[in-house]
DNA sequence: TCGTGATAGTGTATAAGCTACACTATCATA
DNA sequence: TATGATAGTGTAGCTTATACACTATCACGA
């Protein structure tokens, strides 16, 4: 508890204290494929190596304050989902010292991404998820491992996947994320049935061209985002905690 | 990142550090109802206000080390589900000082409660999910409203329900958590069929007499678990973050 | 000893939802 | 005007869920 099961003995000065660091996550699609933000270090430890986006909280912000300056300082984008991962606190995760992080998943629309390679620096890249760096510094693979699970598992029932979109796409495009993200081939005909019996996209007018016939274009409704999670299928082996 | 998006400058004790603490909020059932244990302040602040047990954590143990150590200080209990929560990290939760608190939830079995029954101190208690003390210290109603609300959550798919039953149980008994936990009656018959299809009890000779035909006893299978989760019903509402 | 209430457990017709796949539609281009 | 490419619809049949009627086995009292 805050300390007082021992009160007559509380002196929380006393402690020694670890450092908190808010580490994040930042997808976004590149061509239809799922990417991560990752840095590339300059100095000892892990010098060379890559790693998550991050660093210490300022005592006055809250953390998601600390992951959405974090989230701005990299990739110049606001206003984005974001959402806690996990802690990450193991005693020696970082050999200089005993540093607790607390673990953030953004997400970063399709068409923000210019901002980000705008400022990009050298060390700085878009990683595709089937290709990461054989190693990363820290725990950071066991963290990106886990931010990975918990985005694939969370697309399948809840609308995330419209955040990475733009504003305007097509069902297809949409129906191709899901396939990139579960995995397997879906049913072209019970892709559009579903989606549309969700009643989560709004039609517009906007028609795209292409080489076959032309595409109605779609635009996700957030306001029913919050009433009624879409579902869009069952898995026995979720992570979601 | 790890402290090296600007190397050059990099000095990690130049930072100010947070206090961290682990919070355990721990669930059990009495009397087929669902109760958490609380511990009553005596110091300031939020002096004789009900609390979630927790403490500082020891700079060479893990977070979950310090979860398990305080569960088992609290109710001497071992062995038990633990699962990491959330992390409560705004800036003024605690009047004292910057505490940042990794909040875990333990599932106590049924039949262990009397070790923590033994061990209670006057300020210390199980109270009903159902009817909590009106306030409580620092933010801690709302870290129990979000426990409660993912319990509530993962026992739907998952097979947690288990975790709360003793060792052998009958499936009724099983039927009444699940409605308790749902909050709307369930038909007996599908009830049966999904949990045998299910295969994640085993069958005992075990055969308990009462008022009408005698009861078969059941096991959990805990091999079958980590195979195969358990979804008893999908909900729109779900929190699993 | 037979009936009744209480609890345990099974069977099944129907409805609802999902899957696979065949079908139609509209464009560009040769 | 035929062909390939992409967009989008319809539907038969299979699988699963739901509601509810049914059987089973005990204690206990008339």
């Amino acid at each position: 508890m805050e300390p007082a099961t021992n009160p007559q003995s509380y002196d929380p000065s006393r402690y020694e204290r670890p450092s908190v660091t808010v580490d994040v996550v930042i997808f976004t699609l590149i061509s239809q494929e799922l990417h991560v933000l990752l840095v590339q270090r300059r100095h000892w430890p892990f010098e060379g190596f890559w790693a998550i986006p991050g660093g210490f909280i300022n005592m006055d912000e809250s953390l998601e304050a600390a992951a959405r300056r974090e989230l701005e300082e990299e990739t110049g984008v606001r206003d984005v989902y974001l959402e806690q991962l996990y802690t990450f606190g193991d005693p020696d995760r970082d050999p200089r010292m005993r540093v607790i992080s607390v673990a953030y998943i953004a997400l970063v629309r399709a068409d923000a991404q210019k901002i980000a390679a705008s400022e990009e620096s050298t060390d700085v890249r878009w990683w595709p998820v089937r290709a990461l760096p054989e190693q990363l510094a820290f725990d950071h693979e066991q963290i990106l491992a886990y931010a990975v699970a918990r985005l694939r598992s969370k697309l399948e029932y809840t609308t995330l996947a419209f955040q990475l979109l733009p504003e305007l796409f097509s069902i297809l495009e949409l129906k191709h994320i899901y396939e990139q993200i579960l995995g397997e081939k879906l049913d072209k005909g019970n892709f559009y049935r579903k989606i549309k019996e969700s009643n989560l996209l709004e039609e517009t007018d906007v028609i795209r061209e292409g080489r076959g016939r032309p595409t109605r274009l779609w635009r996700f409704r957030r306001d029913r985002a919050s009433d009624k999670q879409f579902v869009f299928r069952w898995r026995e082996d979720r992570i979601d905690r």
